[in-house]
DNA sequence: AAAGAAGTTGACTAGTCAGTTAAGTAATGC
DNA sequence: GCATTACTTAACTGACTAGTCAACTTCTTT
């Protein structure tokens, strides 16, 4: 036997990556048992359903964002060097994905989001909960820029909202046209938008 | 019979309802025929296959939406009211599915879009192409409303880049949040991003 | 009215779907 | 070492999948 669960993990990574690089209705759980080389009795073992592997997969690759998120928003970090630290996160995890799958895949929170939420509620709910984790990120980074006075926008709360919409959009579009080339203004009209003075060129 | 294929009218219309207020993966032909009230043989006598109907149904759905935007985007009317009207017809769209299906929807084309980018080459370069048609008309509001002073954005091109992305990215979150009150803003949110001078309260 | 075209029907594949099951093996606790 | 638990295996459901087909009806053209 492996220990603690290897079975377990594989399953997780692997349905994570097969519905980010596709969509949730067209991988089954064979295909994910089959590429993690695991039998399906093992996969139910571990997992009650097919939403139940995505919510849990899903919320393991949350974890594993999440320590990068904290170094690139860190308060060590200055505000505006946060924000162009997180566009140039985006950017490079888009073009690695994208090399890796053949195509640009997106925001895997908000592509598996927007097809199930009006089907499986516990996996909407949870995007739902993810999605505003990570917009959080930006609303500090906002205020702060705002009270050290590198940036002018009158509602960092609101102003993060807007910004978390861009996005989101921004990676639906680059998805949809297969084209990261969608992705390379993102930082400059964030910048603009906040009214950021520029640090440095 | 009846004249010139109401059958396959009724076809069209219920895959995309079906669609757009499920995902493409979840909706089967069986279902669309059995809501249509329509046999299976008769749906591939008009239909080659599946993504042909999704195609050939969201192309009507623009036909369809075209005539609403040009009136929306009329020259005789003034570019700021233009967009002002633009915001207040997605908002209507949005509440009225809404109500109609029970839950939020979205932008049809971005969902399907998304979901099936990596998985069917002819409907993601359909919703490529569908998403740029209506692009343009937010570029040339925007253009002429700089021309005429009432906005003072740079570049009007860029800048219908970044709120059509910003408008695909609200919809996408009112989807997954199952919440009207994320489009609330979005009039507000681009009038100040294109540097509207307020003409009407 | 005759013939061909257009559309309809419902049964039919052949494969896939999520999920189950029972019998097995391996690790752990005592 | 014995029992319990954790995990694996592979075959198995029964419902559903996209798509086919040949016989049928209805319309249009002449």
């Amino acid at each position: 036997m492996k220990k603690t669960s290897e079975t377990k993990e594989k399953l997780l990574q692997v349905g994570f990556d097969l519905i980010w690089d596709n969509s949730y209705g067209s991988v089954s759980v064979d295909d994910i048992c089959k590429r993690a080389g695991i039998n399906k009795g093992s996969f139910y073992h571990f997992f009650p359903s097919k939403a139940d592997l995505v919510v849990a997969a899903y919320e393991e690759a949350w974890k594993e964002t999440r320590p990068e998120l904290d170094r690139i928003f860190s308060s060590q970090v200055a505000p505006l060097e946060r924000i162009h630290l997180l566009c140039r996160h985006i950017y490079d995890m888009q073009k690695q994905t994208a090399e890796k799958y053949g195509h640009v895949c997106g925001c895997p929170f908000a592509s598996v989001g927007s097809e199930t939420a009006t089907q499986d509620e516990k996996i909407r709910v949870m995007m739902e909960h993810l999605m505003n984790a990570k917009r959080k990120y930006m609303e500090s980074a906002i205020a702060d820029a705002v009270r050290e006075g590198s940036a002018t926008t009158k509602d960092p709360v609101m102003a993060s909202f807007t910004l978390q919409s861009l996005i989101l959009g921004m990676l639906l579009e680059a998805r949809v046209q297969n084209d990261l080339k969608v992705l390379e203004g993102m930082e400059a009209t964030i910048m603009d938008y906040i009214g950021a003075k520029t640090v440095s060129a």
